[in-house]
DNA sequence: AATAATTTTTAGACAAAACTAAATTTATTT
DNA sequence: AAATAAATTTAGTTTTGTCTAAAAATTATT
């Protein structure tokens, strides 16, 4: 079994190589853990005594397929978290993370497998990311948004990309929420804004809060 | 804020006292804890500095106030836990303890006042333990089982006292679950045993049987 | 009450994960 | 290509929580 500490530095080399695609250098690691480069370099020998990573020093480190799986599993467990405090908790987006952070490394795989069909099987967390299979598969497709939509769809929402108190509480004005039925009944051209019924009651909505609007798709 | 061997040792005192109402002796922690005597004085040194117990050399520990606030959170914490594992879950009253000895440590009140929330505001746990309130205080008041009602009574199974597989493979086999609305039809005076309608179903169980369901009373 | 047995504490060590400061390697400039 | 800058690693500490072995205190027994 692995340490907290350990599963933080995995979590955080498959975070940074999601945007990079490279090796991540150490530096990198230390500013996302905030730790100092040192500790970086104790913890990347222990990792790759495990396996858990491929590093050569002064060249980088990478996830190891084991090392890969076992940081997908903790975005995973993140990531239903995530899904289970907002949706059946009532948290708000911006809340939520830092939770979630600690619940992540809750080890029972029994637990996260009740969790996903409690909630059930979600494929996107509410903030439209991927949530990893079971078999540790991350879909590479990013959840659709209410402005890609055409006239006549209907669907439910799964979550918004900001979180914004602003646009949070305008949302409640318009009874938009976590599961919300949306039905699309006009378009207009000139804007793209769109005409939707939410709970029987027509609305018009801008472009701009249709885009930041998440819809579930599966 | 402390960390998670701190609070274990503050619930293992807890815990002990709950049953002696005497000074917690160094060996009774080491055995409940599983570690060795001279690290039970080393922590109890350490949490005395912190005002979370009262403790004297060779003398025994108790919790001061602040300890013993923050150990009742703990235990607060873990049967809100188990309650949400099994009544929404699906765990089964064994699997959840373990479960829960990692889920009690999660800091964040606003979850546990959520989660509180969400189950309902229990008043006890699956196996019949009173739960805690956010102030603190523990009700001494048992939970009640099924043979302590009387004919006529109408009331919502709260969980068991027993998880032996036998017993729990029968009350599923009389359609008995976490939440069943059960109502007592009649009592046998001869063997105390009960006529019950369940899910519109009359069934005959016995007084043993009956004993070991608790009833949500509150 | 003296001795034996048990419990508890102290002393000294160790592993994990962090740190700072110094040394080394790699990258960048001139 | 040499000099400088930046990144990385090593060496040596620190803190937390554990351990074993030995010493001290308490409790039990004869």
């Amino acid at each position: 079994m692995n340490s907290f500490a350990e599963e933080n530095y995995l979590k955080a080399i498959l975070n940074i190589s999601f945007n990079t695609n490279k090796k991540v250098s150490t530096n990198e690691i230390s500013k996302v853990l905030r730790t100092s480069p040192a500790s970086v370099t104790d913890m990347l020998k222990k990792l790759l005594e495990k396996k858990l990573v491929k590093y050569e020093k002064y060249k980088g480190v990478e996830l190891s397929n084991s090392g890969k799986q076992y940081a997908i599993n903790i975005l995973r467990k993140h990531r239903l978290w995530e899904t289970f405090l907002v949706e059946h908790l009532g948290f708000s987006w911006s809340e939520v993370h830092e939770i979630a952070e600690e619940l992540e490394h809750i080890k029972s795989t029994k637990l996260i497998d009740k969790l996903d069909a409690f909630l059930g099987y979600p494929k996107f967390d509410p903030h439209g990311e991927p949530i990893p299979s079971k078999e540790g598969v991350i879909s590479n497709v990013k959840s659709t948004s209410l402005d890609q939509m055409e006239v006549g769809f209907t669907g439910h929402v799964l979550g918004v990309t900001i979180d914004d108190k602003l646009f949070l509480d305008y949302l409640t004005k318009l009874n938009i929420k976590i599961g919300t039925k949306i039905e699309i009944i006009q378009i207009i051209d000139f804007d793209k804004s769109l005409i939707v019924r939410i709970e029987n009651i027509q609305n018009h909505i801008s472009f701009d809060v249709a885009k930041n609007i998440l819809i579930k798709n599966i």
